[in-house]
DNA sequence: GTTAACGTGGGTAATAGTGGGACAAAATTG
DNA sequence: CAATTTTGTCCCACTATTACCCACGTTAAC
């Protein structure tokens, strides 16, 4: 599958529905079914998988061999999941505590993650992402600590 | 078969009833007969299952070997059982007991969890969630333990 | 400069969720 | 055994929500 690529910012409208920008509409496949399963994702913004990728890695939740563990992991996701189809004009919508989770206001940030997007609260993102100069740092200490990067 | 997916909150009424969301509803086939298999779960909550799909987990109990645990195994979810079909509104109704054992009053929360759904008193969910903050911890601990998740 | 596509907002009709009433079957009691 | 109460099932009705649709303004493309 092609992979999703950029940042794309958007805003929220009253109903909790979000634009998914045109550019990643159409890589959509057809086994996609134009529906998004949007989740919540480490450090406070949201995941939307395609629904066929979101399938694969359901595939491998199933498989995990049951214990307390992975059952709370299990329900800590689907707790917060939902799965959304496109709308006529190309949007999604989030559902309250998704909204509430990923801290959005009004100000959206879309990230393609390749196989994925990751939704953020605009603000939260510019925070996360830090300063510019912070960005050397961050590429050579990750670098280094073996990644197989060269 | 399609999966249940996401979290959605209702209320029980005096007669015992819940409503199965519109969403759940419709991916149910026509071997399912509109008809929840309910019992017992662990942790504290109560497994929906379609008949169809609750037939496929009776095989395999009728094929484990039997010896005194698998015998009381059987008996401690069978004593809990009950099969409801949907009612002309999409809901099911729950038994006294089952209601007792997941410690309903008023507030529930159904979680999709792929091929069944969980039934839970929402204080109790959200009791077993846990905190936001702890979302990441879980996370990145789980996806460290080996699981082939990445 | 004109046309098409994209992002945003809002109105309306259909559906979903909830509560309660009516009827029938079962259980209880005199 | 009859009368009465209780339990459970089915059906109807109200309200809130959702999903679908259309329309505008802006941006990009030709």
């Amino acid at each position: 599958m092609a992979r999703f690529r950029g940042r794309f910012d958007f805003s929220i409208d009253q109903k909790g529905r979000i634009n998914i920008p045109s550019k990643f509409r159409k890589l959509l496949t057809p086994e996609a079914e134009d529906t998004f399963v949007i989740c919540r994702a480490p450090d406070g913004c949201l995941w939307a998988y395609p629904k066929d990728e979101w399938e694969k890695f359901e595939d491998l939740l199933e498989v995990m061999p049951i214990s307390r563990e992975v059952n709370k992991f299990q329900r800590v996701i689907q707790n917060t999941l939902n799965d959304s189809t496109l709308d006529k004009q190309g949007r999604v919508s989030l559902t309250p505590l998704q909204i509430k989770i990923a801290g959005i206001a009004k100000e959206v940030s879309i990230i393609g993650r390749g196989k994925y997007l990751e939704i953020w609260a605009a603000s939260r993102f510019e925070e996360y992402i830090g300063k510019d100069e912070s960005f050397d740092q961050v590429y050579y200490d990750t670098i280094q600590s073996g990644t197989g990067l060269s």
